[in-house]
Parts: structure tokens; sequence; C-alpha cells
DNA sequence: CGACCTATTGAGGGGACTCAAAACATGTGG
DNA sequence: CCACATGTTTTGAGTCCCCTCAATAGGTCG
């Protein structure tokens, strides 16, 4: 992802709003662009409670956000990670469905809702745009449900390396720079980290991946790696 | 459910269109009557195919349909079963993201895609209404990767059968006239039919319900079956 | 009645969980 | 810079829950 010619500018602001408007084009939602203000959350911070009156919705600029449900006995299904470029809080109407917190410090582009909705009902290209970031979230909720109703733990957590790997995760060649700790893993894909761990120092040891240090996960292997989401059955 | 008057006429088309209208009014989708055109699906046919153009739209009138989704090596995930009152294939735009197949024989209306998008355009009302359609089904997903994500099989089955006693499903005072297989509550809760039959088992054994007949289950005690959803962990 | 499909029940195995300890990072204050 | 405290990750041992395979029972339909 290139900044165009501002990458090497220290000035922040006019950094962050080209990077949030090329961003926002991509998705047909460039409109929006008059209306956010920026804002920063720090690692662990939560952005909004599930719940909670929908007062605002975000752009995320930079960082990772991790969107999820806590159940009355305290058990955490997270739903999805979102990073750069990608928006939250648009899905629903009078209040979070679900709760967001930030996995690693986060700068975004804050919206309010009530001019949201104020442009949505001017531009029918934005409404467009915005249903079709929801219908983007029902088919990814649907793609969960297999994972989590049909596959084994290396098939998660391969098929999750590899996803991570099409996002926006990776940092130079093939190094995954996933600010993720285990327990958020294992909270996304239905297992304890225990077994995240392990499933993660197999794919080591057969050459898939490399764990050069916290935090990091090298993609060496895809082909490995995909052979693991593979069950003979 | 009753049918105002109509139920004691034999004579069908006006008594479906009351039907249709009657649900289709509690959703505020009224407007859609006028375009409908009443199909029928027997039991084990399928309504549409995942990837397929979509053509239509369905308001299911009476039957049941379940939505899923097969992976390449033949699993297969059961995303939502949907019964009369409920609406299918409004919450896509070029293809079908799920099939649809007929669990028991279905009755319902079609929609043909470019009027519903005509009528969409001109009334922002349906336009609203069919949003929300697809919201709910966003939750309906979280819900259920709640279950898939963290509970135990024994929660599963609970939860399923007290939300089916929520839905349309039930008979008469407390019978639950599920046409449903093993297979299809297997395929949707993620687990093995023989772990169903085996959990549906022990809650007749401590009298929580009763399996008068195939395909029935009679919900004794709702207080047992809640405890089942409990795990002191 | 017999063929077929679905459901139940049993025995055994395996995969993921639980509990626990050790290894490793990270941050803090002396 | 080191010593220490804290939090995360790895690894091990043992258990349990659910799956697999297999046989039996029950229902339905020709």
């Amino acid at each position: 992802m290139s900044y165009s010619g501002h990458a090497a500018s220290p000035k922040f602001p006019p950094f962050l709003a080209a990077a949030a408007s090329e961003q926002t084009e991509k998705k047909g939602l460039s409109a929006l662009d008059t209306l956010g203000s920026v804002c920063r959350f720090r690692r662990g911070e939560t952005i909004f409670g599930e719940g909670d009156e929908l007062r605002s919705s975000y752009k995320i600029v930079s960082g990772a956000v991790r969107l999820s449900r806590i159940t009355e006995d305290g058990r955490r299904q997270i739903v999805e990670f979102r990073t750069a470029g990608d928006f939250i809080g648009f899905e629903w109407n009078d209040q979070y469905a679900l709760s967001a917190e930030a996995v690693r410090d986060v700068v975004a582009v804050r919206f309010i809702r009530t001019r949201v909705d104020r442009l949505m009902e001017e531009r029918s290209d934005v409404r467009e745009s915005l249903v079709a970031l929801i219908r983007e979230e029902l088919r990814s909720a649907h793609e969960h449900l297999i994972t989590l109703g049909c596959q084994g733990a290396k098939e998660r957590v391969a098929n999750f390396l590899l996803q991570l790997a099409r996002k926006a995760w990776v940092n130079d060649g093939e190094t995954l720079e996933v600010e993720l700790g285990r327990q958020d893993m294992a909270d996304y894909l239905g297992l304890t980290l225990e077994t995240i761990s392990r499933t993660l120092s197999e794919f080591k040891r057969i050459g898939a991946i490399g764990l050069p240090k916290r935090r990091q996960i090298k993609i060496l292997n895809k082909a490995k790696l995909r052979a693991q989401t593979i069950t003979i059955n």
C-alpha cells in the first residue's frame, strides 16, 4: 500500500487524510470524507460496547480492531478482525450489536451517525455502498460459521493464517506483523490458546511458518499451509 | 397463528393470499403483495442453489426451508432454518450466497428480482424494511457463531429446542412439529447425528422433553432445558 | 411382508480441553 | 545495567467429550 508522495512527510493530518481518502474511495464511499474527524485509540481500549447507543461509526486508518460478543457466563467469541481501510459500526441501527476494541494502537476517522444518515438519504450511491458493506459482513459471517461448524484445529489455524496473509496484515514480503495474542486467535477460532500455540508450533516444525519473535508469524510455505486445510477424512 | 375467517374455507388462493398478506405486513413489506406469485416445493426440493444467478426471492407461506453451504470436500453447514412468514433470497445482489432446500413441503410467494428492485427505488420504506431483513440475518449469524464457537453439545441442543419453541414450529401447546431429521439438526449445530440422538435421549430421560413419534419433540419442562444451557465450567 | 430409510444405542478411539509448570518477553525501579 | 515482577507463550501429562464405526431397532411405503 503506497501513500503517494506523502509517506516521506512528517506532517500528520494531511498524511492521514490522504490515506483515509484513498481507502474510502475503494469502497465507493468517498462522499464520507468531508464529515469525518480523526481520532485515536490505545491498544486494549474499547471503541464501542455491545448494546451501547449507536452514535458514531468509524473508518480504520491504521491498526487493528476486534469485534466480539461476550456471553452472560463470560465466554467470548470474536466475530471479526478489522484493519486499515475497513469500516466499523455501519452495520446496525439503534445500538451496537458487537463490542469493538483496539488490538493495537488505532487511528480512525469518526463519523457522527446522524450525519451519515442524512448523507444516505441524499445520495443513493452512498446508501448502496453501505448496504454492500453489510452484505459483505454477512458473507464473512457465513464463512466463519463453516470454520466453527466443520473444521478441525489445524484446518482452522491454517485457513486463518492464509486469510491474514490476504488482508492488510502483511508487512514486508511474507512476514505477518500480527499484533494478536494467542487468546485473541483462540476466541476467534473457537479453540483454546494452548491449542493455538501447539498448532503453530507444529506448523513451524514442518517448515510451513516461522515464529521470529513474539507476535510475528512468517509464512514460509503456503502450499504446506494449504495442505493443512484439507482433511483426508 | 390464526388465519382470520378463511381457515374454514376450502378455497385455496384467497386463503393463501390472506395468510401471505398478514405475514408480510408484520415486517413492513405489504407493498410487495401485489407483485408476488404463489409457488410450491416438495420436501427435499431445491429452491435455489448457492452461486446461481439471483432472479427471484421468496416469502414462505407454509413449510420450512434450510439455508446451507457445502464446502469443496462435501461438508455441509446449515446456516439457518426459515419458516412461515420468513423471507429468503433478499439478502444478496447478483447471486445466491446459500442454497435453499425445502425441509418439508413448502408453499411460497415468488418475487421477481427486477420488480423488487424497482419497488425499492420508488419506496424508501420498502428499502428500509429489506435492509432491516439483512441486519436481522446478520444478528442471527452472530448468535450462531457463539453457539458453534463456545458451546458444548448439550448447550447447543437445548438452546436450539428453546429457539424452535419461540419460532413458528410450535403446533399445539408445546409440541414441536419439527419436520427435521437428525442430520439436519446436526449440520446446523456443528455436531453429528449420533450426538444429537444421544443428547435428545438424555433430555428425555431427565424429563425435559418427550419424543412422542418420529420428528416430533414435546417440550415438557423448559426450566430443565434451560438448565442444560448453562455449563458450570 | 419385506425393502429401505431414519433413529437409537454401544464400544472404542482421538482430538481438543484442563491443569500445571517452565520458558520467554516486557516493563520497572534500584 | 541488572534484578525483579508481570504477563504471555510454550510444553507436558492426563482427562473428557464428542466422533467414528458398527449393530440394532423402529417407521414408512411399496
